[in-house]
DNA sequence: CATGTAGACTAACGGTTGTTAGTTAGTTAT
DNA sequence: ATAACTAACTAACAACCGTTAGTCTACATG
């Protein structure tokens, strides 16, 4: 047994890495149903026949693309939640979570949010995972509004309106690279959360 | 030449559009590339070939269903634009516009935001529609931010969050049809636009 | 030098796709 | 009564789908 040093292409990446960002790009144009191995083949300059000896299944990359996303929510959230920081903060602290993921993998973002009714073997996982996801989301915002740091209207509503802003980060976000990280996470916690904080001191 | 008497079924509507509707609601599950014309017609009890004896083809479906909704939101947009009420109102109204096209065709939402991309002939005429409705929306914002209506934001920003959350509504608004529409619309009025009033005066 | 492996290739498979052709039973119009 | 139309059917086509089998070459390891 000795050690095996795994080859890197030209940009840093295995192939097999490289055939799941690219695959994650034509996902993000045209939904996984419409993306054919060969289309997939083609883009990596392969033949789709090469791209088994890389990846199992067109299934296995999806798994592979939405997957390790959804756990990086869940790991992130749970980071959020457990930290001893003001409601203010720990909503904050969710936006810089979406922008952080959405900035280093917008094209995997797609899938999360439109090709996850593809998965199979993962679907109830996955689901889990984004109930739990919403569920803890829209704790933060009950006690928020208990500790009167959070404007009392319908819960689940706050919760959604926040949610699907961050979710559809992947399609705005492209357009927006004048803005660094911290200016974007900046305007969007502004007009995301001084909109329902109780105390409105803005200006 | 005489008078034509359209035969309805008994939901009272045509052929044709039972097709197009049982395939919007197919298209909202899996997507218009993964729902086949085997799939629609076995949704509707007939067999795949019969279904030409009614639409041109699956694209003409897709065609149906995202062009007369993108036409219902430009023509609605241009009634609010050259409406004579506060900016405020204008906004509310925009609100009401989308939660009562969503509530009226849930599932032809999930093709309209999801899979326009599958458009061909009519993909740049859509994507025109698109532009105009932004750009009007944003024009308002900027307009409520000048009259000191609207905090000081950006107004991208602000338009995009609202937008967006608008854009989901097909998702969670079936979920919540305990409310009625007046209650929702006001509901997320207050989330939306009280959030961006400058004398945010709710209590 | 001999051997093993990684990663590309060609060829082909069985199944599925959207769609067309041709037919037929039932209804409506003249 | 006859002609025309509507809306279903069966059968089939050519193209495309994901995937497998088997092969070849370049390179790393012993």
């Amino acid at each position: 047994m000795s050690l095996k040093f795994q080859l890197l292409n030209s940009t840093g990446q295995t192939r097999k890495q490289e055939i799941i960002k690219t695959a994650a790009k034509l996902f993000k144009e045209k939904g996984y149903s419409a993306v054919t191995m060969r289309d997939l083949a083609k883009a990596v300059n392969i033949r789709a026949a090469s791209l088994y000896n890389h990846i199992d299944s067109k299934q296995d990359i999806l798994k592979s693309i939405i997957i390790s996303l959804a756990e990086e929510f869940t790991n992130g959230m749970e980071t959020i939640k457990n930290s001893d920081v003001s409601i203010i903060d720990k909503l904050r602290a969710i936006v810089s979570l979406h922008v952080n993921i959405t900035i280093h993998n917008t094209y995997g973002m797609a899938s999360l949010n439109n090709d996850w009714m593809h998965l199979e073997d993962q679907l109830e996982y996955y689901l889990s995972l984004r109930k739990n996801y919403e569920e803890d989301f829209v704790e933060i915002i009950k006690s928020g509004i208990e500790t009167k740091e959070i404007r009392d209207s319908n819960p689940e509503i706050i919760m959604f309106s926040i949610l699907t802003t961050l979710r559809s980060l992947y399609l705005w976000l492209p357009k927006k690279d004048d803005l660094n990280r911290q200016e974007l996470a900046k305007n969007l916690g502004d007009v995301l959360i001084n909109g329902i904080n109780h105390q409105s001191t803005t200006a």
